[in-house]
RNA sequence: GCGGAAGUAACUCAGCUGGUAGAGUCACAGCCUUCCAAGCUGUUGGUCGCGGGUUCGAGUCCCGUCUUCCGCUCCA
Protein backbone atom coordinates (compact mmCIF):
# COMPACT_ATOMS: atom_id res chain seq x y z
CA UNK A 1 0.00 0.00 0.00
CA UNK A 2 1.45 3.23 -1.00
CA UNK A 3 1.49 6.02 1.45
CA UNK A 4 0.19 8.55 -0.97
CA UNK A 5 -3.27 7.09 -1.56
CA UNK A 6 -6.11 7.79 0.25
CA UNK A 7 -7.88 4.89 1.71
CA UNK A 8 -10.73 5.46 -0.61
CA UNK A 9 -8.45 5.21 -3.75
CA UNK A 10 -6.97 1.79 -1.83
CA UNK A 11 -10.75 0.60 -1.85
CA UNK A 12 -11.10 1.61 -5.56
CA UNK A 13 -8.19 0.06 -6.41
CA UNK A 14 -9.10 -3.12 -5.22
CA UNK A 15 -12.32 -3.48 -6.41
CA UNK A 16 -11.12 -2.57 -9.72
CA UNK A 17 -8.56 -5.15 -9.71
CA UNK A 18 -11.22 -7.73 -8.49
CA UNK A 19 -13.36 -7.44 -11.42
CA UNK A 20 -10.82 -6.79 -13.82
CA UNK A 21 -8.74 -10.19 -12.77
CA UNK A 22 -11.88 -11.84 -11.88
CA UNK A 23 -12.14 -12.21 -8.53
CA UNK A 24 -15.25 -11.02 -7.91
CA UNK A 25 -18.40 -9.51 -9.83
CA UNK A 26 -21.26 -7.45 -9.04
CA UNK A 27 -24.34 -10.05 -9.44
CA UNK A 28 -26.70 -9.76 -12.20
CA UNK A 29 -24.99 -6.74 -13.52
CA UNK A 30 -26.63 -6.92 -17.17
CA UNK A 31 -29.34 -5.89 -15.86
CA UNK A 32 -27.59 -2.94 -13.76
CA UNK A 33 -26.76 -4.76 -10.55
CA UNK A 34 -28.49 -6.26 -8.14
CA UNK A 35 -27.55 -4.37 -4.40
CA UNK A 36 -25.63 -6.02 -2.16
CA UNK A 37 -24.77 -8.97 -3.94
CA UNK A 38 -21.69 -10.16 -5.85
CA UNK A 39 -20.59 -13.35 -7.89
CA UNK A 40 -17.05 -14.68 -7.05
CA UNK A 41 -14.66 -14.70 -10.37
CA UNK A 42 -12.61 -17.80 -11.25
CA UNK A 43 -10.03 -16.33 -9.10
CA UNK A 44 -12.17 -15.43 -6.07
CA UNK A 45 -13.63 -18.58 -6.07
CA UNK A 46 -10.13 -20.46 -6.07
CA UNK A 47 -8.92 -17.80 -2.72
CA UNK A 48 -12.21 -18.34 -0.91
CA UNK A 49 -12.01 -22.30 -1.20
CA UNK A 50 -8.07 -21.45 0.03
CA UNK A 51 -9.42 -19.65 2.94
CA UNK A 52 -12.69 -21.89 3.64
CA UNK A 53 -10.27 -24.68 3.71
CA UNK A 54 -7.36 -23.65 5.47
CA UNK A 55 -10.48 -22.84 8.26
CA UNK A 56 -12.26 -26.06 8.29
CA UNK A 57 -8.67 -28.15 8.73
CA UNK A 58 -7.81 -25.75 11.50
CA UNK A 59 -10.89 -26.50 12.66
CA UNK A 60 -11.86 -30.23 12.04
CA UNK A 61 -8.43 -31.98 11.32
CA UNK A 62 -6.19 -30.31 13.65
CA UNK A 63 -8.95 -30.78 16.82
CA UNK A 64 -9.78 -34.40 17.67
CA UNK A 65 -13.33 -32.92 19.55
CA UNK A 66 -14.70 -30.81 16.49
CA UNK A 67 -16.72 -32.44 14.24
CA UNK A 68 -18.36 -30.70 10.85
CA UNK A 69 -21.63 -30.67 9.91
CA UNK A 70 -23.39 -28.86 6.86
CA UNK A 71 -27.13 -27.96 7.68
CA UNK A 72 -30.41 -26.55 5.20
CA UNK A 73 -30.35 -23.56 5.02
CA UNK A 74 -34.47 -23.90 5.78
CA UNK A 75 -35.12 -24.81 8.99
CA UNK A 76 -38.11 -25.56 11.14
CA UNK A 77 -39.84 -21.89 11.61
CA UNK A 78 -39.76 -22.49 15.07
CA UNK A 79 -36.50 -22.55 15.33
CA UNK A 80 -36.37 -19.08 14.74
CA UNK A 81 -38.68 -18.05 17.78
CA UNK A 82 -36.69 -20.19 20.17
CA UNK A 83 -33.60 -18.60 18.45
CA UNK A 84 -35.23 -14.94 19.80
CA UNK A 85 -34.71 -13.73 15.46
CA UNK A 86 -38.64 -13.69 15.43
CA UNK A 87 -38.72 -10.87 17.56
CA UNK A 88 -35.52 -9.29 17.93
CA UNK A 89 -34.68 -9.37 14.05
CA UNK A 90 -37.89 -7.70 13.70
CA UNK A 91 -37.45 -3.60 14.16
CA UNK A 92 -40.21 -1.44 14.14
CA UNK A 93 -38.34 1.86 12.95
CA UNK A 94 -39.49 5.59 12.01
CA UNK A 95 -37.93 8.22 10.71
CA UNK A 96 -38.23 12.50 11.86
CA UNK A 97 -39.15 13.80 8.68
CA UNK A 98 -36.90 16.87 10.27
CA UNK A 99 -33.41 16.28 10.71
CA UNK A 100 -34.02 12.76 8.69
CA UNK A 101 -32.85 10.82 11.67
CA UNK A 102 -33.78 7.31 11.91
CA UNK A 103 -34.81 5.69 14.88
CA UNK A 104 -36.52 2.33 16.44
CA UNK A 105 -39.76 3.35 17.29
CA UNK A 106 -39.74 1.17 20.80
CA UNK A 107 -36.68 2.59 21.82
CA UNK A 108 -37.98 5.90 21.44
CA UNK A 109 -40.93 4.87 23.59
CA UNK A 110 -38.36 3.42 26.28
CA UNK A 111 -37.00 6.87 26.41
CA UNK A 112 -40.41 9.00 26.41
CA UNK A 113 -41.03 6.73 29.82
CA UNK A 114 -37.82 6.97 31.20
CA UNK A 115 -37.32 11.03 30.70
CA UNK A 116 -41.31 11.15 32.37
CA UNK A 117 -39.68 8.94 35.19
CA UNK A 118 -37.14 11.09 36.26
CA UNK A 119 -39.55 14.26 36.06
CA UNK A 120 -41.25 12.33 38.81
CA UNK A 121 -44.55 11.81 37.02
CA UNK A 122 -43.75 8.15 37.93
CA UNK A 123 -48.20 7.44 37.90
CA UNK A 124 -48.10 8.45 33.88
CA UNK A 125 -44.60 7.17 32.93
CA UNK A 126 -46.67 3.83 34.59
CA UNK A 127 -49.78 4.23 32.15
CA UNK A 128 -47.75 4.82 29.26
CA UNK A 129 -45.41 1.57 30.17
CA UNK A 130 -48.66 -0.28 30.63
CA UNK A 131 -50.14 1.17 26.76
CA UNK A 132 -46.42 0.15 25.56
CA UNK A 133 -46.88 -3.21 26.44
CA UNK A 134 -49.90 -3.44 24.91
CA UNK A 135 -48.75 -1.79 22.05
CA UNK A 136 -45.92 -4.68 21.71
CA UNK A 137 -48.12 -7.38 21.88
CA UNK A 138 -50.94 -6.02 19.43
CA UNK A 139 -51.42 -8.10 16.38
CA UNK A 140 -50.64 -5.03 14.32
CA UNK A 141 -47.19 -3.96 17.15
CA UNK A 142 -46.62 -1.21 14.08
CA UNK A 143 -49.67 0.49 13.84
CA UNK A 144 -50.29 0.30 17.12
CA UNK A 145 -46.56 1.68 18.22
CA UNK A 146 -47.16 4.41 15.80
CA UNK A 147 -50.77 5.57 17.26
CA UNK A 148 -48.90 5.67 20.73
CA UNK A 149 -46.13 7.61 19.70
CA UNK A 150 -48.38 10.07 18.10
CA UNK A 151 -51.26 10.23 21.12
CA UNK A 152 -48.54 10.99 23.57
CA UNK A 153 -46.83 13.39 21.12
CA UNK A 154 -43.32 11.86 21.77
CA UNK A 155 -40.75 14.78 19.52
CA UNK A 156 -37.59 13.77 18.02
CA UNK A 157 -35.03 13.40 20.65
CA UNK A 158 -32.17 15.27 19.16
CA UNK A 159 -34.12 17.92 16.63
CA UNK A 160 -37.24 17.94 19.27
CA UNK A 161 -39.78 18.71 16.05
CA UNK A 162 -42.57 16.06 16.02
CA UNK A 163 -42.84 15.14 12.65
CA UNK A 164 -42.73 11.73 11.97
CA UNK A 165 -42.91 9.05 9.16
CA UNK A 166 -45.64 6.16 9.78
CA UNK A 167 -43.40 3.19 11.80
CA UNK A 168 -42.68 0.25 9.78
CA UNK A 169 -40.94 -3.10 10.21
CA UNK A 170 -37.67 -3.97 9.07
CA UNK A 171 -37.55 -7.73 9.26
CA UNK A 172 -33.93 -8.61 8.82
CA UNK A 173 -35.06 -12.30 7.89
CA UNK A 174 -36.04 -13.44 4.60
CA UNK A 175 -38.89 -15.41 4.22
CA UNK A 176 -40.34 -17.68 1.53
CA UNK A 177 -43.33 -20.01 1.06
CA UNK A 178 -42.64 -23.73 1.37
CA UNK A 179 -45.18 -25.81 -0.83
CA UNK A 180 -47.11 -25.42 -3.85
CA UNK A 181 -49.85 -23.55 -2.35
CA UNK A 182 -49.04 -20.58 -0.43
CA UNK A 183 -50.38 -19.75 2.85
CA UNK A 184 -49.71 -18.77 6.52
CA UNK A 185 -48.94 -21.58 8.08
CA UNK A 186 -46.14 -22.34 4.67
CA UNK A 187 -43.42 -19.60 6.56
CA UNK A 188 -40.35 -20.57 6.37
CA UNK A 189 -37.35 -18.39 6.96
CA UNK A 190 -33.58 -18.39 5.32
CA UNK A 191 -31.16 -18.62 8.01
CA UNK A 192 -29.90 -15.33 9.48
CA UNK A 193 -27.23 -17.34 11.30
CA UNK A 194 -25.93 -20.72 11.09
CA UNK A 195 -25.94 -21.42 14.32
CA UNK A 196 -29.44 -23.20 14.87
CA UNK A 197 -27.89 -25.94 12.56
CA UNK A 198 -25.62 -26.71 14.80
CA UNK A 199 -28.15 -26.38 18.00
CA UNK A 200 -30.76 -28.60 16.42
CA UNK A 201 -28.16 -31.44 15.98
CA UNK A 202 -26.61 -31.32 19.60
CA UNK A 203 -27.52 -34.32 20.53
CA UNK A 204 -27.33 -36.29 16.70
CA UNK A 205 -23.89 -35.08 16.16
CA UNK A 206 -22.39 -36.04 19.35
CA UNK A 207 -23.75 -39.42 19.41
CA UNK A 208 -23.05 -40.09 15.97
CA UNK A 209 -19.45 -38.63 16.33
CA UNK A 210 -19.16 -40.42 20.27
CA UNK A 211 -18.15 -36.80 21.68
CA UNK A 212 -17.78 -35.90 25.04
CA UNK A 213 -17.89 -32.25 26.67
CA UNK A 214 -16.05 -30.58 25.75
CA UNK A 215 -16.64 -30.94 22.33
CA UNK A 216 -17.40 -28.48 19.57
CA UNK A 217 -19.32 -28.82 16.39
CA UNK A 218 -17.99 -26.57 13.11
CA UNK A 219 -20.04 -25.42 10.22
CA UNK A 220 -19.52 -23.35 7.25
CA UNK A 221 -22.24 -22.29 5.23
CA UNK A 222 -24.67 -18.91 3.83
CA UNK A 223 -27.17 -17.09 5.76
CA UNK A 224 -29.21 -14.50 4.83
CA UNK A 225 -29.73 -10.91 5.98
CA UNK A 226 -32.19 -8.38 4.67
CA UNK A 227 -29.87 -5.09 5.80
CA UNK A 228 -31.19 -1.80 5.39
CA UNK A 229 -27.44 -1.00 5.16
CA UNK A 230 -25.85 -2.51 2.60
CA UNK A 231 -22.52 -1.68 1.25
CA UNK A 232 -18.92 -1.59 1.44
CA UNK A 233 -18.37 -3.84 -1.41
CA UNK A 234 -18.28 -7.50 0.29
CA UNK A 235 -18.04 -6.50 3.74
CA UNK A 236 -21.98 -6.37 3.77
CA UNK A 237 -23.85 -8.66 1.66
CA UNK A 238 -27.18 -9.61 2.14
CA UNK A 239 -26.09 -13.19 1.87
CA UNK A 240 -22.77 -14.47 3.38
CA UNK A 241 -21.63 -17.05 4.19
CA UNK A 242 -20.08 -17.97 7.52
CA UNK A 243 -17.42 -19.94 8.88
CA UNK A 244 -18.49 -20.81 12.45
CA UNK A 245 -18.22 -23.28 15.39
CA UNK A 246 -19.85 -23.90 18.62
CA UNK A 247 -17.93 -25.51 21.71
CA UNK A 248 -19.96 -27.36 24.16
CA UNK A 249 -18.86 -27.20 27.72
CA UNK A 250 -19.50 -27.31 31.06
CA UNK A 251 -21.31 -24.51 32.92
CA UNK A 252 -18.94 -22.65 35.18
CA UNK A 253 -15.47 -23.57 32.56
CA UNK A 254 -16.92 -20.97 30.10
CA UNK A 255 -14.24 -18.36 30.11
CA UNK A 256 -11.48 -20.66 30.15
CA UNK A 257 -12.85 -21.73 27.06
CA UNK A 258 -13.57 -18.88 25.82
CA UNK A 259 -10.07 -17.16 26.59
CA UNK A 260 -8.71 -20.05 24.64
CA UNK A 261 -10.64 -19.79 21.89
CA UNK A 262 -9.75 -15.96 22.01
CA UNK A 263 -6.35 -16.97 21.14
CA UNK A 264 -6.46 -19.61 18.85
CA UNK A 265 -8.64 -17.41 16.65
CA UNK A 266 -6.55 -14.37 16.55
CA UNK A 267 -3.65 -16.53 16.13
CA UNK A 268 -5.03 -18.45 12.83
CA UNK A 269 -5.73 -14.80 10.91
CA UNK A 270 -2.15 -13.71 11.55
CA UNK A 271 -0.41 -17.48 11.16
CA UNK A 272 -2.93 -19.03 8.44
CA UNK A 273 -4.30 -16.10 6.42
CA UNK A 274 -0.98 -14.03 6.75
CA UNK A 275 -2.67 -10.85 8.47
CA UNK A 276 -0.43 -8.14 9.41
CA UNK A 277 -1.13 -8.17 13.57
CA UNK A 278 -1.09 -4.44 13.86
CA UNK A 279 -3.99 -4.41 11.24
CA UNK A 280 -5.99 -6.54 14.22
CA UNK A 281 -7.71 -5.45 17.20
CA UNK A 282 -9.51 -6.96 19.80
CA UNK A 283 -13.18 -5.07 20.42
CA UNK A 284 -15.22 -5.97 23.45
CA UNK A 285 -18.74 -6.00 23.23
CA UNK A 286 -20.24 -3.47 26.40
CA UNK A 287 -23.61 -4.14 25.24
CA UNK A 288 -24.27 -7.86 24.92
CA UNK A 289 -26.80 -10.00 22.94
CA UNK A 290 -29.85 -11.55 24.16
CA UNK A 291 -28.06 -14.81 24.72
CA UNK A 292 -24.46 -13.76 25.31
CA UNK A 293 -22.48 -13.31 28.26
CA UNK A 294 -19.20 -12.49 27.14
CA UNK A 295 -18.15 -10.95 23.64
CA UNK A 296 -15.35 -10.16 21.87
CA UNK A 297 -14.85 -9.42 18.13
CA UNK A 298 -11.68 -9.38 16.03
CA UNK A 299 -11.48 -6.16 14.04
CA UNK A 300 -9.78 -5.45 10.76
CA UNK A 301 -8.10 -2.03 9.96
CA UNK A 302 -10.48 -1.93 6.25
CA UNK A 303 -9.43 0.88 4.26
CA UNK A 304 -13.00 2.06 5.02
CA UNK A 305 -12.57 1.79 8.71
CA UNK A 306 -11.76 -0.46 11.47
CA UNK A 307 -14.61 -3.43 10.76
CA UNK A 308 -15.69 -6.63 12.72
CA UNK A 309 -14.25 -9.86 10.69
CA UNK A 310 -14.90 -12.68 13.92
CA UNK A 311 -17.02 -12.88 16.90
CA UNK A 312 -16.08 -14.80 19.74
CA UNK A 313 -18.78 -15.03 21.64
CA UNK A 314 -20.20 -16.50 24.92
CA UNK A 315 -23.51 -17.74 24.23
CA UNK A 316 -24.51 -19.67 27.71
CA UNK A 317 -27.35 -22.47 27.89
CA UNK A 318 -29.17 -19.71 26.17
CA UNK A 319 -29.84 -21.75 22.87
CA UNK A 320 -30.06 -25.25 23.59
CA UNK A 321 -32.32 -24.29 27.04
CA UNK A 322 -34.42 -22.14 24.64
CA UNK A 323 -34.56 -25.30 21.95
CA UNK A 324 -35.40 -27.73 24.99
CA UNK A 325 -38.53 -25.24 25.74
CA UNK A 326 -39.86 -24.91 22.41
CA UNK A 327 -39.68 -28.17 21.13
CA UNK A 328 -40.38 -30.47 24.32
CA UNK A 329 -37.06 -32.22 23.59
CA UNK A 330 -34.39 -32.84 26.27
CA UNK A 331 -31.52 -31.52 25.03
CA UNK A 332 -29.12 -32.26 28.86
CA UNK A 333 -25.65 -33.93 28.81
CA UNK A 334 -24.91 -36.59 30.65
CA UNK A 335 -21.37 -36.92 32.04
CA UNK A 336 -21.40 -40.69 32.40
CA UNK A 337 -18.59 -40.26 34.82
CA UNK A 338 -19.79 -38.00 36.86
CA UNK A 339 -23.54 -38.54 36.65
CA UNK A 340 -24.09 -35.05 36.38
CA UNK A 341 -26.62 -33.81 34.34
CA UNK A 342 -26.73 -30.44 32.94
CA UNK A 343 -27.40 -27.86 29.56
CA UNK A 344 -23.60 -27.47 28.55
CA UNK A 345 -22.46 -23.44 28.09
CA UNK A 346 -21.57 -22.57 24.57
CA UNK A 347 -18.65 -20.58 23.31
CA UNK A 348 -18.97 -19.58 19.72
CA UNK A 349 -16.47 -18.82 16.74
CA UNK A 350 -18.32 -17.27 14.07
CA UNK A 351 -16.72 -15.46 11.27
CA UNK A 352 -17.48 -13.80 7.94
CA UNK A 353 -15.70 -15.89 5.12
CA UNK A 354 -16.71 -13.01 2.79
CA UNK A 355 -15.21 -10.58 5.26
CA UNK A 356 -11.75 -12.81 5.18
CA UNK A 357 -12.11 -12.77 1.60
CA UNK A 358 -12.00 -8.61 1.27
CA UNK A 359 -9.24 -8.59 4.53
CA UNK A 360 -6.86 -10.55 2.65
CA UNK A 361 -7.25 -8.98 0.15
CA UNK A 362 -6.64 -5.75 1.67
CA UNK A 363 -3.89 -6.42 3.90
CA UNK A 364 -1.85 -8.20 0.34
CA UNK A 365 -2.31 -5.66 -2.00
CA UNK A 366 0.99 -3.66 -2.50
CA UNK A 367 2.15 -1.01 -4.85
CA UNK A 368 5.76 -0.87 -5.82
CA UNK A 369 6.53 2.54 -7.62
CA UNK A 370 8.86 1.48 -10.91
CA UNK A 371 9.50 4.34 -12.91
CA UNK A 372 7.03 6.11 -12.14
CA UNK A 373 4.30 3.38 -12.95
CA UNK A 374 2.53 1.24 -9.90
CA UNK A 375 3.73 -2.26 -9.93
CA UNK A 376 0.63 -4.02 -8.35
CA UNK A 377 1.58 -6.88 -6.16
CA UNK A 378 -0.71 -9.07 -4.00
CA UNK A 379 1.55 -10.86 -1.65
CA UNK A 380 -1.02 -13.59 -0.80
CA UNK A 381 0.37 -16.17 1.87
CA UNK A 382 1.19 -19.15 -1.03
CA UNK A 383 -1.71 -21.65 0.10
CA UNK A 384 -4.24 -18.70 -0.17
CA UNK A 385 -2.81 -18.27 -3.70
CA UNK A 386 -5.40 -18.89 -6.44
CA UNK A 387 -2.65 -19.90 -8.62
CA UNK A 388 0.23 -20.94 -6.95
CA UNK A 389 2.63 -21.18 -10.21
CA UNK A 390 3.21 -19.81 -13.90
CA UNK A 391 4.92 -21.73 -16.03
CA UNK A 392 6.00 -19.48 -19.18
CA UNK A 393 8.42 -20.75 -22.14
CA UNK A 394 10.56 -17.23 -22.53
CA UNK A 395 10.23 -17.37 -26.26
CA UNK A 396 7.63 -19.20 -28.56
CA UNK A 397 10.28 -21.16 -30.99
CA UNK A 398 12.86 -23.33 -30.82
CA UNK A 399 11.13 -26.04 -28.49
CA UNK A 400 10.28 -24.28 -25.46
CA UNK A 401 6.95 -24.34 -25.53
CA UNK A 402 7.09 -27.90 -25.83
CA UNK A 403 8.95 -28.07 -22.56
CA UNK A 404 7.06 -25.52 -20.78
CA UNK A 405 3.63 -27.46 -21.92
CA UNK A 406 4.90 -30.66 -20.95
CA UNK A 407 6.18 -29.31 -17.35
CA UNK A 408 2.54 -27.91 -17.00
CA UNK A 409 0.93 -30.66 -18.15
CA UNK A 410 2.64 -32.60 -15.11
CA UNK A 411 1.95 -30.32 -12.35
CA UNK A 412 -2.20 -29.02 -13.28
CA UNK A 413 -2.90 -32.45 -11.31
CA UNK A 414 -1.76 -31.63 -8.07
CA UNK A 415 -1.39 -27.67 -8.44
CA UNK A 416 -3.63 -24.91 -9.91
CA UNK A 417 -1.15 -23.78 -12.29
CA UNK A 418 -1.18 -21.31 -15.43
CA UNK A 419 0.55 -22.05 -18.77
CA UNK A 420 1.13 -18.63 -20.80
CA UNK A 421 3.29 -17.75 -23.71
CA UNK A 422 2.02 -14.49 -24.66
CA UNK A 423 3.33 -11.30 -24.38
CA UNK A 424 6.76 -10.17 -23.40
CA UNK A 425 8.28 -12.07 -19.86
CA UNK A 426 7.58 -9.18 -17.98
CA UNK A 427 4.20 -8.48 -18.86
CA UNK A 428 3.70 -12.19 -17.67
CA UNK A 429 5.22 -11.86 -14.45
CA UNK A 430 3.19 -8.81 -14.02
CA UNK A 431 -0.04 -10.59 -14.43
CA UNK A 432 1.22 -13.28 -12.21
CA UNK A 433 2.12 -10.27 -9.34
CA UNK A 434 -1.23 -9.00 -9.72
CA UNK A 435 -3.09 -11.94 -9.00
CA UNK A 436 -1.32 -13.30 -6.46
CA UNK A 437 0.93 -15.89 -7.91
CA UNK A 438 3.47 -16.38 -5.61
CA UNK A 439 5.93 -18.52 -8.08
CA UNK A 440 6.59 -18.50 -11.88
CA UNK A 441 8.76 -21.00 -13.85
CA UNK A 442 10.36 -20.22 -17.06
CA UNK A 443 11.60 -21.94 -19.51
CA UNK A 444 14.98 -20.46 -20.97
CA UNK A 445 18.02 -21.67 -23.68
CA UNK A 446 19.93 -23.27 -20.75
CA UNK A 447 17.03 -25.95 -20.02
CA UNK A 448 18.09 -27.28 -23.58
CA UNK A 449 21.23 -27.72 -22.25
CA UNK A 450 20.77 -29.04 -18.48
CA UNK A 451 17.33 -29.23 -17.91
CA UNK A 452 17.11 -26.17 -15.37
CA UNK A 453 14.41 -23.97 -14.94
CA UNK A 454 14.64 -20.01 -13.39
CA UNK A 455 12.20 -20.10 -10.68
CA UNK A 456 10.96 -16.45 -10.10
CA UNK A 457 9.76 -15.51 -6.63
CA UNK A 458 6.75 -13.12 -6.83
CA UNK A 459 7.13 -10.83 -3.76
CA UNK A 460 11.15 -10.52 -4.46
CA UNK A 461 11.61 -10.85 -8.10
CA UNK A 462 14.71 -12.66 -7.05
CA UNK A 463 15.07 -15.82 -9.45
CA UNK A 464 17.26 -19.24 -8.95
CA UNK A 465 17.92 -22.23 -10.90
CA UNK A 466 16.53 -25.50 -10.33
CA UNK A 467 16.59 -29.16 -12.30
CA UNK A 468 13.34 -29.33 -13.80
CA UNK A 469 12.76 -32.43 -12.20
CA UNK A 470 12.30 -31.08 -8.93
CA UNK A 471 9.75 -28.53 -9.67
CA UNK A 472 6.95 -30.90 -8.29
CA UNK A 473 9.29 -31.12 -4.78
CA UNK A 474 9.61 -27.59 -4.74
CA UNK A 475 5.81 -26.53 -4.81
CA UNK A 476 4.93 -29.43 -2.29
CA UNK A 477 7.65 -28.00 0.17
CA UNK A 478 6.37 -24.23 -0.58
CA UNK A 479 3.00 -24.64 0.19
CA UNK A 480 2.80 -26.86 2.80
C1' G B 1 -36.24 3.73 3.84
C1' C B 2 -34.22 9.32 4.07
C1' G B 3 -30.41 13.07 2.33
C1' G B 4 -26.05 13.96 -1.12
C1' A B 5 -23.10 12.35 -5.75
C1' A B 6 -23.02 9.45 -10.05
C1' G B 7 -24.37 5.78 -14.25
C1' U B 8 -20.96 6.14 -21.90
C1' A B 9 -16.60 -0.62 -24.38
C1' A B 10 -14.34 -5.87 -19.74
C1' C B 11 -11.37 -1.46 -16.86
C1' U B 12 -10.33 4.14 -16.42
C1' C B 13 -12.53 8.05 -18.69
C1' A B 14 -13.43 12.08 -22.91
C1' G B 15 -17.66 13.75 -25.62
C1' C B 16 -18.04 22.09 -25.10
C1' U B 17 -23.95 25.85 -25.54
C1' G B 18 -28.58 19.09 -28.79
C1' G B 19 -26.43 17.25 -35.36
C1' U B 20 -27.24 9.55 -34.98
C1' A B 21 -20.22 7.53 -30.41
C1' G B 22 -14.19 8.12 -29.30
C1' A B 23 -9.09 7.47 -26.40
C1' G B 24 -5.85 4.65 -23.37
C1' U B 25 -5.70 -0.01 -20.91
C1' C B 26 -7.35 -5.13 -21.04
C1' A B 27 -8.67 -9.44 -24.08
C1' C B 28 -7.91 -12.30 -28.70
C1' A B 29 -4.90 -13.49 -33.45
C1' G B 30 -0.27 -12.67 -35.98
C1' C B 31 4.81 -10.61 -36.37
C1' C B 32 8.87 -9.45 -33.19
C1' U B 33 11.19 -10.65 -28.50
C1' U B 34 17.41 -14.77 -24.74
C1' C B 35 14.08 -12.46 -18.04
C1' C B 36 10.56 -8.01 -15.41
C1' A B 37 4.06 -4.10 -18.18
C1' A B 38 8.96 -2.74 -25.22
C1' G B 39 7.22 -2.32 -30.39
C1' C B 40 4.15 -3.20 -35.02
C1' U B 41 -0.47 -5.06 -37.57
C1' G B 42 -5.28 -6.67 -37.15
C1' U B 43 -9.84 -8.24 -34.43
C1' U B 44 -13.73 -8.64 -30.80
C1' G B 45 -16.60 -5.50 -27.83
C1' G B 46 -21.38 0.09 -26.78
C1' U B 47 -29.39 0.35 -29.07
C1' C B 48 -24.50 5.94 -24.03
C1' G B 49 -28.54 2.04 -16.91
C1' C B 50 -33.90 1.51 -18.29
C1' G B 51 -38.76 3.82 -19.79
C1' G B 52 -41.24 8.03 -21.48
C1' G B 53 -41.38 13.29 -23.14
C1' U B 54 -39.68 17.91 -25.93
C1' U B 55 -37.39 18.21 -30.99
C1' C B 56 -36.67 17.47 -38.01
C1' G B 57 -32.87 15.26 -34.77
C1' A B 58 -31.24 13.50 -27.62
C1' G B 59 -25.16 10.59 -24.74
C1' U B 60 -26.30 15.97 -24.29
C1' C B 61 -32.64 19.18 -22.25
C1' C B 62 -37.23 17.55 -19.01
C1' C B 63 -39.96 13.67 -16.07
C1' G B 64 -40.12 8.88 -14.02
C1' U B 65 -37.63 4.47 -12.62
C1' C B 66 -33.55 1.13 -11.42
C1' U B 67 -28.63 0.57 -9.77
C1' U B 68 -24.01 2.02 -7.55
C1' C B 69 -21.02 5.17 -4.21
C1' C B 70 -20.91 8.49 0.53
C1' G B 71 -23.64 9.56 5.43
C1' C B 72 -27.95 7.71 9.39
C1' U B 73 -29.71 1.90 13.08
C1' C B 74 -27.66 -3.26 13.56
C1' C B 75 -24.34 -7.12 12.58
C1' A B 76 -20.62 -11.89 10.23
Amino acid sequence: MSKTDTSEKLMEKIVSLCKRRGFVFQSSEIYGGLGACYDYGPLGVELKNNIKTAWWNAMTREHENIAGIDAAIMMHPKTWEASGHVQSFSDPMIDDKTSKIRYRADHLIEGYIKQLEKKGKTEEAKRVNDEFVKAQNSDDMTKALYELIIKEQIKSPDSGAFNWTEVRQFNLMFSTKLGAVADEAGIVYLRPETAQGIFVNFHTVRESARMKIPFGIAQIGKAFRNEIVKGNFIFRMIEFEQMEMQYFVKPGTQLDAFEMWKEKRMNWHIERLGIKPENLVWYQHEKLAHYADAAFDIKYKFPFGTEEIEGIHSRTDFDLRRHQEYSGKNMMYSDTETKEKYIPYVIETSSGCDRNFLMVLCDAYTEQIEDGEPHVILKLKPELAPVKAGIFPLTKKDGLPEIAEKLYHDLKRYFKVQYDDAGSIGKRYYRQDETGTPFCFTIDYDTLNDQTVTVRYRDTSNQERLNLSQVKAFLTEKLS
